[in-house]
DNA sequence: TGATAACCGAGACGGTACGTCCTGTCTTGAG
DNA sequence: CTCAAGACAGGACGTACCGTCTCGGTTATCA
């Protein structure tokens, strides 16, 4: 299991770590993920780069570290005030207005800069990179679609959802759509077009039969 | 609208354009398009690198158009026999049962080692680049689902389909959690889940009323 | 004998001769021999590449014929006014007051920044390439040492240089010091400088037997 | 005095420095200095090309200190055995007989092959290149006029020489001939040719009065 | 309380690829 | 046929980064 001489992380430099995650998504807003590189990540976070080889094996993993630390510091702020990052999804019990809200909620997050260059940079990656797509996935988009799920489930079980319904299939209905539009930028991302793909999908586009 | 004495391209060859294209494709499918450089694509082509500046500013419009000349290719050879490549989405009169087919079909064509890496490579370089990812939206994705607009509308004539919906915004909710999926490597591609997608989006998950 | 099928000499078109002359001799002074390329002569005077290499083997042969050119324009020029360009020793009967006439007008010729450019780079090009260099030695040098050979020659008729000195060598001791010196930068080029060759060359170094 | 951050010279290689005096040196003799590519000598040295771009600003400058660095070695070897290259002139008492000496050794040297190309082609590099030509003047050449100079002040001491002879002049009279001669291949190099010019510079060729 | 072992900043190193420039050949169309 | 124009295969340029490797210099346990 070890590889090489796996490095000691309780001496790891925490100052280090901060300044390699700032001067990653510095860069990567400044001049993009492909013209990023891990020499000028070192330079600017005045950190020898060694130290970025020896704990990460990649330009993409470090900017998926630097991202989640984001997502986690953004996600505390979040809990103490009211911020705009989604850590659930509410229950009024009227499931059309509740997705409603959150999917507007995304729209206005996916359209914040901060966010843009890094997330865009990662999923490319991660389509490329089976490794850091795993990881991607799994750290930052599953969590977000298990609170579809959960809410979705809970709409089940108060009868307002199809009892045979997938909740987990059920959910990209509304929320790939919206990131394929962005990541694509294949249509704008509206307020209007979220409401309209959770219409769509809670409803159907069928004729009802009279 | 030329900047640099743009080449002339009567004079341009047909041989070393072809060379280019297969070396192209042939090395993204053999190293990933990470790896895939111009020089290896020149050295393969047997092409001075000169001569794919001259016509392509990136290694990713060299691949846009190759795969571009693939699936035109495919495209003829789908209208002579009877191939894989849908060209045109069939209209039984049963929406429900036509959409399923042609689900079924990208199924199984996203599952073909052949389109996997080209495509994946696009739909990355895509994300990070715009003028590319305009290019490869309005030449590979858009032209695709406008079968769907179209097949949608003919239902809607027909009285089978809600006469308010938007089609381009309804086909979404069954071809992108596909693409999604497929791209993001969030969950496995099979006929069941193409006939799911289709009947959600068809019907609604909500409960109809009694 | 002919090595492709030798151009025909006779439809050779003269204006493009000339515009390749004038081109590579500014170009050799603006940028210097080592960034002269065929190229930027041929753009410069307005002529295919390919009417370059028809005609000339090298960069090199080209500046060569066309600085022989000059010469021969700037001694037509000499032989009609009075110009600076030697194409002659004059004999008053004083060696040393002719050799150090022509010594000085040479010195001036070599501080000329017209000849410096184009002269040197024929120079270091005949080091490094022996066909142009024997081109440049029996085309440029040896006529203008002839000059001198002839020269001592009479002065020996004359009884005033020893009977048994070999003209070709003895103009050397002059001759050779001035382009060295001018050549490697390895000293000021003035006219005492040369008027002390011509004096130390005639009559010794060594101290004379009382 | 530095410009981009100069490298640190304590940290140099001084293996690699050695290969590539050895593949320089091995190269030019090979084929020569026109087509001597800074990327043959570096992939012969088994050295990045960096590695040369980081310590020279031309091919001509490591060409030169591979010279120097073999002349330094040769030094040594003659200064501990008795080998031809000479670090200095003999005094026997006979100038005449001590120079012809020198020169004749002179002579040989020119005709041996392994200085022939790397010497031809620095004079060449320095014919169009001050800053080089400069250091090939002062590191190379002026060393070894030096040596005459001393030679000759020492014939003045003793009354064999004219004291208002510039030495520094006087001596160029037989080794700008020689070195002249050699670069433009413009006569044979023999040991009577050397001889010849030492007694006519010494003696001059003006017929003595009775 | 030293020693001694890590991490650390720095940056030289052997390499690979970049995108540009030029070479010398070939092809096209005008005169 | 020559010529201007310029596309072509090829190859070197000088630069930018890669990932590995020392090199001192702090820390930060352990003997």
């Amino acid at each position: 299991m070890a590889q090489k001489t796996a490095p000691d992380s309780t001496r790891r430099s925490e100052r280090s770590r901060r300044a390699i995650y700032d001067a990653a998504l510095a860069l990567v807003g400044e001049v993009g993920y492909a013209k990023l590189t891990i020499e000028a990540i070192a330079a600017r976070a005045g950190v020898g780069k060694q130290t970025i080889y020896r704990w990460w094996p990649s330009k993409g993993a470090v900017l998926l570290d630097a991202f989640l630390d984001l997502a986690e510091q953004a996600a505390e702020a979040a809990s103490a005030g009211h911020d705009t990052v989604q850590t659930e999804i509410p229950d009024s019990g009227d499931l059309e207005a509740d997705l409603k809200f959150v999917m507007r909620a995304t729209v206005d997050e996916f359209n914040d800069p901060k966010y843009d260059a890094p997330y865009r940079a990662l999923a490319a990656e991660g389509l490329l990179n089976p490794e850091l797509g795993q990881e991607f996935v799994e750290k930052l988009l599953e969590p977000q679609l298990q609170l579809f799920v959960d809410r979705v489930r809970r709409a089940q079980d108060a009868g307002q959802v199809l009892p045979d319904v997938d909740p987990r299939i059920a959910l990209e209905l509304w929320s790939s759509p919206l990131a394929q539009r962005w990541l694509m930028r294949s249509g704008a991302l509206t307020h209007a077009y979220a409401d309209k793909l959770v219409e769509y999908a809670l409803y159907g586009i069928a004729r009802r039969p009279a």
